[in-house]
DNA sequence: TGCATATTGTACGTGTTAGTACTATATTAA
DNA sequence: TTAATATAGTACTAACACGTACAATATGCA
């Protein structure tokens, strides 16, 4: 059980993290979870369903009910995918683009100075035994 | 955006650990939130709902649900506490106990196959850094 | 071509998760 | 002792999260 100190520290640190961010987003009536959506797509151009549940972790079935969300918000649209009938398109409305390069900025500051307190070599390093855990997770 | 990697880092890695560890408790038919109290509760004492969500990292407003599901399973039972009419102490049943005491071992040694991968000092160092962060987010 | 198989996204069910409001009980201090 | 305040747990709501099943479409290969 020489692990127990990692594993929580683990989890309690990921907590800290969506509270952390978390409160920040609420300002905007964004889930954080919509935020990520709205982060990923900034800038972007339209993606499918696929590629955006891969880049915000987000699983599809989860992904549908949060697009849903965002449409009906106003900040997303869809359209068909003109290269496979199966699948379409997501991004951002205008709406959605102002308000991304409106709170984007903003929220990335609030980030940092979280993210600030380690040094650059703390950092790396904390990035490097994480995914070395990821992987062992993953096999 | 230096943090990016670390953070990305953080979230797939909690991620990553949730569906190796899901995987592994599937099999008793418990959820890793029920498994977690399960394995908080095993060989102590009952204790109230408030000391079961700070241990277990659960909010208070989640606990009654998950409490009320294992009750349900007949692997917890619920009990006023005598020095505390407003609260009430929650412990393994005889069943819950038996069922904890024939899974644990066999989940902690799932764990540690993972966790094994990292020496003792990166697991110390990782710990240390995941609480630096944590703390930078708390303050 | 035509069939077997894989992929895309939706529908649905169960179970967290967080937040707020609320009731009942404790505690504190005037 | 009473009034103000704090705490314990429940009720309720909205939104995730994950798994499975499903329909529509693509893709591979015989």
């Amino acid at each position: 059980m020489i692990f127990l100190p990692t594993l929580t520290a683990l989890v309690s640190t990921y907590q800290a993290f969506n509270r952390y961010a978390s409160e920040d987003i609420k300002q905007f009536e964004l889930t954080m979870t919509q935020f990520d959506l709205i982060a990923t797509l900034g800038n972007q151009p339209a993606m499918t369903f696929r590629e955006l549940g891969k880049k915000t972790l987000v699983t599809k079935g989860t992904l549908t009910g949060v697009v849903e969300r965002l449409v009906a918000k106003g900040l997303l649209e869809t359209r068909c995918n003109p290269d496979d009938a199966r699948s379409q398109l997501v991004g951002l409305t205008m709406l959605g683009q102002n308000l991304f390069e409106s709170i984007f900025p903003n929220h990335v500051f609030h980030l940092e100075k979280a993210f600030a307190q380690l040094s650059e070599a703390e950092l790396a390093q904390l990035t490097q035994l994480l995914l070395k855990l990821k992987q062992s997770f993953q096999s």
